[in-house]
DNA sequence: CTCCAGGAAACAG
DNA sequence: CTGTTTCATGGA
C-alpha cells in the first residue's frame, strides 16, 4: 500500500470530508468573507478540539463578529470572552489582531509565517483552505499515521510535506480532501491510544505487525 | 483525578 | 541546535 492506496481507501470509506467547514450563508447575509472563517477557525483550533473551537465560532457569529474586519477594530477584551472556549484566549486573541491587521488576498507563505503565532500548519490550511493554493497541511495527526501505518518518520515539518507531495499528484482537492481524510481516520481509531478494532486498515498496517 | 485536542513561541541546556 | 515548558478550555 502506498500513499496514494491509503487515500483512495480512506475516501471509499468515510466519503468526502467537505472540508474546511465554512457557514456560507451567515456570510452571505452579513456581507462578510467566508475565507475569514478559514483564517479564524484555523488559528483558534491549534491544540484544541474542534468542538471548542465551534462554540468560539458561534460566540463571534452571535455578534457578527465573524470577520477579521470587525475583529481589527473590536475591543480585546470583548474578544477574549468570545473566543474564551476554544483555550489559549488572551495568545489567540493577539494572533487574531496581528492577522486582522496584516491579511491580504495575495498574501505569501513567508509573510504569513513572520505573522507572530503562525507556524507553518497554520499557515498551509489557511493558503490550502482559504486561498486555494497547493501547500499540503501536516498536523500531528498526519505524522502520527505515517509512522503508524508506514512505519516513516522525519524530523522536520517540510521532509513530511516534501514526502507526501512527491507521492501524490499536485491537486489541490486532493490536497484538501486527504488532510481531512487524515483528521477523519485520527479520530475514529489512530488516537494517540490507537483502537485498531475495526480499523480499516487492519490487514495493511505496519504498526499492527510491529507492536 | 488525569489525559487529550485539527500548534507555536519562549525558554533551558 | 534539540528538548521542554507555557499557554487554557472543555470533554472523555
Amino acid at each position: 500500500m502506498n500513499l496514494l492506496d491509503l487515500y483512495n481507501r480512506l475516501l471509499e470509506t468515510f466519503g468526502y470530508q467537505n472540508w474546511w467547514p465554512v457557514d456560507y450563508d451567515y456570510h452571505k447575509i452579513h456581507k462578510t468573507d467566508p475565507k475569514d472563517e478559514i483564517i479564524i477557525g484555523a488559528i483558534l483550533t491549534q491544540n484544541t478540539a474542534w468542538k471548542n473551537v465551534e462554540k468560539a465560532l458561534d460566540n463571534l457569529k452571535s455578534k457578527h463578529a465573524l470577520s477579521l474586519n470587525v475583529i481589527k477594530t473590536m475591543d480585546i477584551n470583548l474578544l477574549q470572552s468570545l473566543i474564551r472556549p476554544a483555550g489559549f484566549f488572551k495568545r489567540k486573541s493577539l494572533i487574531l489582531k496581528e492577522i486582522s491587521n496584516n491579511m491580504h488576498d495575495n498574501i505569501k507563505r513567508d509573510e504569513l509565517l513572520n505573522i507572530k503565532g503562525i507556524g507553518k500548519e497554520t499557515a498551509d490550511s489557511i493558503l490550502l483552505y482559504a486561498y486555494d493554493k497547493p501547500y499540503f497541511v501536516i498536523d500531528a495527526y498526519t505524522k502520527r499515521i505515517l509512522e503508524r501505518v508506514f512505519n516513516i518518520k522525519f524530523k522536520e515539518y517540510d521532509e513530511y510535506a516534501f514526502f507526501i507531495k512527491s507521492q501524490v499528484q499536485e491537486d489541490i482537492n486532493l490536497y484538501k480532501e486527504y488532510h481531512a481524510l487524515i483528521v477523519k481516520l485520527a479520530k475514529e481509531h489512530c488516537l494517540k491510544k490507537p483502537l485498531c478494532e475495526g480499523c480499516i486498515l487492519k490487514d495493511s498496517c505496519e504498526h499492527m505487525f510491529t507492536k
